[in-house]
RNA sequence: CGGGGCGUGGCGCAGCCUGGUAGCGCACCUGCCUUGGGCGCAGGGGGUCGCAGGUUCGAAUCCUGCCGCCCCGACCA
């Protein structure tokens, strides 16, 4: 395509809102404009991209016996209501009347739709097994949208979903595509790791998440250093580093000492001369309106995510001052968890065996020295703990580390949740009726493209990979008045259309500054620039990641390039 | 929802405190010039100063309310 005919609106300063990379370079390369917020229109730049990305997907979920479909994004109230999600999504799905006052939402995701489909036909075993999936817009009402690309409330979703009559079967759907996701991330360019995951609001016994490590991604990942462990933070386990000292010997009494004032971990272990580790840390959280107190090591931070798996339930907040004055006669900086009656006590695994240790009095300016779990009070132990880096692996024993990622899909094991809140059952072999088995799979399209941009950037610009750059290469000539320049460009971008290369010629009269720094700015994997060279029948061809420029005689140039092309996207 | 910041030509910003002509850089248009990393010169077009109300002879500027956007937190599949 003539540049010159294009509309790529490239931006040489960056938009006062975006603070993330990829949200600054996507619209400084005139790939997307802000609508309203987490509302963005992807202009042609974007839309190039994405259609490569989603070929992609495809290509890849065909691959594995997936059958693309495209369902309403409009959805009945009712639908919702049967699989109990009406009420569960609470603020995050977005609502409206019809004008006859009929409630609908916009779908946030699929698994209501698709399970009616199923229902409504699938009948025996022998129809068993099927995967559909769709590339779908999906809503969904953020708190807070942000970053760009990265949290919006409208966006591009390929999903699937998978109908088997048994665990067996399951397990080899979400094997499969387990399979497909690496193909599809690698074949976009993306360096990726997949991890365990937890499966929240889905439901659902396993998942995998894979993600992208980026500093602006919101997902932490737990990582070791040693063995390929590696989980989302929400459900990582770890050996928590050793405490600092060893617990005082003997079966010594709790004992009540004032603390005046002290009120935080830190400052009673500065005010005792003894390490965060020694105290335990008392936690209420209100678990589905039922208070809980959560038992932690002092230097150890509760993992919201593991307590609410742990007590099953639906919303979990922490309790609020008053509560705990209600509770406990005292308040939170002077709890502990001795003579606590009137609510479950929830301990992490790292208190198990420890003695002598310090914890509030529930008196305020009180603590107690030498309690002592199982003997001073009765815990029931569960993995609540979230891991901190540094902390060593429970598989291999090297060092855990922390890192920042961005999501870029997820698998879960749905089993039987909707298959038997909405109905869904077959008929076996034997004449049974039984539910259907269900999985779930979800791809985020325009987190594909930010990932890359945040993966793959400088401080000129982006360099995607040449799989899902707009354009694989474009031809630039430095002199557009020089006639040579120009019939060789024109003969080279003639060259390329015919060797399958999608390819931009940038006929547009500007100085070859200009040029270079919009080619640079937008990505495209390579240049073939036409200049002085061209005397001695050269051309250079450039690549935008390395920036290493390689003198190739015009008559080769596209042979050339297009084989480098053809290894860079595998 | 709590905290903070910001709304002035397409983009980046100044002006506001101390009320009186709306300004700068980039981009855009025309002409000349230039042609290997966002050239140069000359001329030109474009702004309800987020919205509404109030104070005032007079409001971008002061006051009140609202809206929008960004960031932190809460939340999150």
């Amino acid at each position: 395509m003539y540049w010159s005919k294009l509309f790529i609106p490239t931006l040489r300063e960056t938009p006062a809102e975006a603070e993330v990379v990829s949200h600054a370079l996507l619209l400084r390369g005139g790939y997307i404009r802000q609508l309203a917020a987490g509302i963005y229109s992807y202009l042609f730049l974007a839309q190039r991209s994405l259609l490569k990305i989603m070929r992609i997907i495809r290509e890849e979920m065909d691959g594995i016996g997936a059958q693309e479909m495209f369902l309403p994004a409009l959805h009945p109230a009712d639908l919702w209501r049967e699989s109990g999600r009406w009420d569960v999504m609470g603020d995050n799905m977005f609502r409206l009347k019809d004008r006859f006052e009929r409630e609908l939402c916009l779908g946030m995701t699929h698994e209501e739709v698709m399970t009616h489909i199923a229902r409504g036909e699938l009948r025996s075993y022998k129809q068993l097994p099927q995967i559909w999936y769709q590339i779908q817009t999906k809503f969904r009402d953020e708190p807070r949208p942000k970053s760009g690309l990265l949290r919006v409330r409208q966006f591009l979703m390929k999903d699937s979903y998978s109908f088997d009559l048994g665990p067996e079967g399951l397990d080899a759907a979400y094997e499969k595509h387990y399979q497909a996701y690496c193909r599809i991330f690698d074949r976009c360019g993306l360096e990726y790791i997949v991890v365990e995951a937890h499966s929240g609001a889905m439901g659902g016994s396993q998942s995998h998440e894979f993600m992208v490590k980026a500093d602006a991604g919101e997902d932490y990942v737990v990582q070791c250093t040693g063995c390929d462990y590696a989980a989302n933070l929400e459900k990582a386990a770890s050996k928590p580093v050793p405490p600092r000292g060893p617990d005082p010997e003997g079966d010594l009494e709790p004992e009540k000492f004032p603390t005046p004032g002290r009120k935080t971990i830190a400052e009673i272990a500065d005010f005792t001369g003894l390490p965060e580790s020694s105290q335990i840390k008392s936690l209420v959280m209100v678990a589905d309106g039922k208070p809980v107190l959560v038992l932690l090591r002092g230097d150890h931070a509760l993992s919201e995510t593991k307590l609410q798996a742990v007590t099953g339930a639906t919303e979990i907040r922490p309790a609020h001052p008053d509560e705990i004055r209600e509770w406990f006669g005292a308040d939170a900086g002077s709890l502990g968890p001795v003579g606590v009656t009137n609510m479950p006590v929830l301990a992490d695994e790292a208190l198990k065996g420890r003695r002598n240790m310090i914890c509030g009095a529930n008196e305020d300016g009180y603590h107690l020295r030498h309690v002592t779990p199982d003997e001073d009070f009765q815990a029931e132990y569960h993995d609540l703990r979230e891991v901190a880096d540094g902390d060593t692996c429970a598989s291999c024993g090297a060092r855990l580390g922390v890192i920042k990622t961005v999501e870029v899909g997820h698998i879960f094991k749905l089993g039987y949740k909707y298959s038997e809140s909405m109905g869904l059952k077959v008929l076996t072999e034997d004449g049974k009726e039984i539910p259907v088995i269900m999985g779930s799979y979800g791809i985020g399209v325009e987190r594909i493209l930010s990932a890359a941009v945040e993966l793959y950037h400088d401080e000129d610009g982006m360099a995607l990979p040449a799989a899902i750059a707009p354009f694989e290469v474009v031809i630039t000539p430095v002199n557009k008045s020089n006639d040579d320049q120009r019939s060789a460009a024109e003969q080279l971008y003639a060259r390329c259309k015919a060797a399958g290369l999608d390819a931009l010629y940038d006929d547009r009269d500007e100085r070859a500054g200009v040029k270079f720094k919009d080619a640079d700015l937008i990505g495209i994997p390579y240049r073939i620039t036409v200049g002085k060279k061209l005397a001695g029948g050269k051309v250079e061809i450039v690549e935008r990641r390395t920036r290493q420029s390689e003198d190739v005689a015009l008559s080769e140039a596209v042979d050339y390039l297009a084989e480098k092309i053809r290894q860079a996207k595998q």
